[in-house]
DNA sequence: CACGAGACTTAGGATTGAGTAC
DNA sequence: GTACTCAATCCTAAGTCTCGTG
């Protein structure tokens, strides 16, 4: 875990000394270049103003809003009718022109403090908690505060059994989470996250190793022996030769500058041309290593699986208001080149190694504070129990904070998890008026309100995300909702919406932009005839480049959402309409009477179209045609052995006959069973299922899903899924009722 | 009251490792 | 046993949304 011998100092260190002198040249080609792939559209680096999503273009729409079809006043009286809640609809009567977006912050209020006062609860717990943490360390505090009325759901059987035993067993127990049922307890009042918290703080990345003497750097040809920095991240870049990055030239030029500012005098006096680097013996090295490390024997693996797991149970685990709590990510990242999505302007850049002075603890007052590696000292201990993070570090590249939290399954994750699917549930309960209210506001005189409703439509109907703005040198050209671009839309008075389609629609407005990672979405949907002329209406007199929502943000599109319903905003309506879809369709998709693998494929049929509602994406695997030409194949000889079986059914006669019939049948089943796989597999060949599954879908779905059906659970929720939502199995499997979300 | 910092959730790709085929 | 394959897990980037502040 020491970390003192690293060239890669961020601090003050002499390597840092350099800054990027002379390399302005460099920096101005990344502007004049297109450094993306050109096959996406969107991918090109056009660089854009980054004020130029601050001012909104601010238009007049006297005109405009004339010629939607039908006239705008009769409008208002409609509005105003619509309902009390949104406030001075007199006074926006000449706000019909838009005026400069005024915005009615204030939802300062805040849900703070005007929840519940279960305070002599909390107490109680935190003066035991309070005792337990002296000595954090393995204790038996298992079963504390009696809080288990009836025997621990817990993963392990054999668990169970020892625990009945005796209490030394408990031995076995100390390195593990320990199960605490904090749905059955009262909720602390907000703000506050915990009462105690003690860790052992973050587990630096191995110290560099540098390369043995036979493996060479060259340049220009001629070996050269590099200092330890440079040499370091020439391995990084070693390391992302066969990746697409190394092909990039924003890529190569960030990495070059950054790699330059680490380099002896000489060493930056010499290199100066990437395409001169021959990093090949080091690529190679790299590669023999990893060769080496699969064929490890089975004893040194062990070994290595074990200080895993060591590691694992000393920084792996926190001790939060007296229980043991999984922590998630106790690795602090490691320094390598930064690996910006899509066309991200700082790819290559690189990330250095984070070193104590660089950490933030955060822990309870009065627990042990983590050491810091021998040498070293944190840049900061707090105690701020209003936020949940462990320890955090600032990242070198874009600046941000990242920091250490709990795992999914700990309770501080869980029950806000647990809250988004009840607030989703509330939408539920909403949505028709939510939907109604939209629908009017279409036809507001506000230009603002109309892009809000349409805006809320889109959002509602294709599981948009939001959209925030972004800052332009900081991150990749990507969209949500409210920041489409004119550029991003398409409308057609009547077309089909998938190639092999018969019929046309009316109405229909295709979306083609780059969301989130920069995944292509690309969708063409008939919409309502309001929409579209909205829609129209929106797009008038702009330029490609000019966002279709000129009036709209994602914060006062959120401001409106909590009006409607407190803890409303965008993403509610995408969870929301992930959940509602499972269960719909799992209703609609599953037979009782089918066997199980019948079952589980319904069920990721189910799955599958959240996913593809959500836009989910992933890759398509290298071996995703070889995969299925195996199965081709299959179906093939499965289907060579359905027509022999077929012939010798003719061919038989009495007791023969039954024989063969059931033979037949047999095959017949098979193969349908292969044609589903096929089809199975086609479908999903580049729709992800696990980012719905493990973010979106309400786990008591699934789980009361299998209850009712006879699943295991074990065959749709992995370890990690049951760990995370232990709350939701708990709930669904100790209650009478059938789960409906 | 706009804006950036901060905190937390969501995301796809890379890596690992368990299961299966050979 | 070894090789291969794919699902599970790990990693960390990229979103969303809130809050404090000048």
């Amino acid at each position: 875990m020491s970390v003192v011998s690293s060239p890669l100092k961020n601090g003050n260190g002499a390597a840092m000394a350099f800054d990027s002198n002379g390399n302005d040249d460099i920096k101005r080609e990344v502007k004049e270049e297109t450094m993306s792939d050109d096959d996406v559209p969107w991918g090109e680096l056009v660089k854009r103003d980054k004020k130029d999503k601050k001012n909104k273009q601010k238009r007049n729409y006297n005109d405009e809003d004339g010629d939607g079809d039908e006239p705008v006043k009769k409008v208002s009286k409609k509005s105003s009718k619509l309902n009390g809640k949104r406030g001075s609809d007199d006074e926006s009567e000449d706000d019909y022109k838009p005026k400069s977006k005024k915005k009615t912050s204030s939802g300062k209020k805040r849900a703070r403090g005007s929840s519940s006062d279960e305070e002599e609860d909390d107490d109680e717990q935190m003066s035991e908690e309070l005792s337990d943490e002296e000595d954090f360390k393995p204790q038996k505090r298992k079963s504390k505060s009696g809080d288990k009325s009836k025997p621990s759901t817990s993963s392990s059987a054999k668990k169970e059994v020892k625990k009945e035993v005796t209490k030394k067993k408990v031995k076995k127990e100390e390195d593990v989470e320990d199960i605490w049922e904090w749905w059955k307890e009262d909720k602390k009042p907000d703000g506050v996250k915990w009462n105690t918290l003690s860790h052992m703080g973050p587990l630096f990345a191995a110290p560099y190793l540098p390369l043995p003497d036979h493996v060479n750097f060259k340049y220009n040809g001629e070996v050269m022996k590099l200092s330890l920095a440079a040499e370091e991240i020439a391995q990084f870049y070693a390391g992302v030769l066969d990746h697409e990055y190394s092909t990039k030239d924003a890529f190569n030029t960030n990495f070059m500058k950054d790699w330059r500012k680490y380099m002896s005098t000489k060493e930056r006096e010499r290199i100066v041309d990437l395409r001169k680097c021959d990093f090949r013996q080091i690529d190679t090295f790299q590669k023999e290593q990893r060769e080496i490390r699969k064929a490890m024997t089975k004893e040194e693996k062990l070994k290595i699986k074990e200080e895993k797991e060591g590691e694992m149970k000393i920084y792996g685990i926190a001790v939060i208001d007296g229980h043991r709590q999984k922590v998630a990510n106790f690795r602090i990242e490691p320094p390598g080149l930064f690996r910006g999505r899509g066309g991200h302007p700082k790819m290559g850049m690189l990330k250095k190694r984070i070193l104590p002075e660089d950490v933030i603890i955060n822990c309870g007052k009065s627990s042990e504070i983590p050491k810091p590696p021998p040498g070293h000292r944190w840049k900061e201990v707090r105690h701020d129990n209003t936020v949940t993070w462990l320890c955090s570090w600032t990242e070198g590249v874009l600046g941000q904070n990242k920091y250490i939290m709990l795992n999914p399954s700990s309770k501080i994750k869980g029950e806000k998890d647990y809250e988004k699917y009840e607030t989703a549930r509330r939408l539920k309960k909403i949505i028709g008026g939510i939907r109604d209210r939209y629908t009017e506001d279409f036809r507001s005189k506000e230009m603002r309100i109309r892009q809000r409703a349409v805006a809320l439509y889109f959002i509602d109907k294709l599981a948009l995300r939001a959209g925030n703005e972004k800052d332009v040198d900081e991150a990749a050209d990507t969209v949500g909702c409210c920041s489409l671009r004119v550029e991003h839309i398409k409308t057609f008075e009547k077309a089909k919406l998938n190639e092999g389609d018969k019929k046309e629609k009316e109405f229909v407005v295709e979306f083609d932009f780059p969301g989130k990672d920069s995944i292509r979405y690309y969708n063409r949907v008939a919409v309502e005839k309001r929409v579209f002329k909205n829609v129209k209406l929106f797009l008038e007199g702009k330029a490609p480049r000019d966002d279709l929502f000129d009036r709209l943000d994602t914060a006062s599109l959120n401001e409106h959402l909590r009006s409607l319903m407190p803890g409303l905003t965008v993403k509610v309506f995408r969870t929301y309409n992930a959940s509602i879809t499972l269960q719909d369709q799992l209703i609609k998709l599953t037979n009782p009477k089918d066997n199980v693998a019948a079952k589980i494929l319904a069920y990721n049929r189910a799955n599958r179209q959240v996913a593809i509602l959500c836009n989910h994406q992933r890759a398509v695997s290298k071996t995703f045609d070889a995969a299925m030409e195996k199965l081709e194949q299959k179906i093939k000889d499965k289907k060579k052995e359905v027509k022999a079986a077929e012939e010798a059914l003719k061919s038989a006669r009495g007791a023969e006959k039954e024989k063969a019939q059931k033979k037949y049948d047999r095959l017949k089943e098979q193969l349908k069973k292969l044609k589903i796989s096929r089809t199975d597999k086609d479908e999903n060949k580049q729709v992800a299922l696990g980012t719905s599954k493990l973010n979106y879908l309400d786990p008591r779905i699934t789980i009361q899903w299998a209850k009712k059906y006879d699943v295991p659970l074990e065959k749709v929720f992995t370890k990690t899924h049951r760990e995370k939502f232990r709350w939701a199995i708990d709930m669904v499997n100790t209650s009478d009722e059938e789960y409906v979300f």
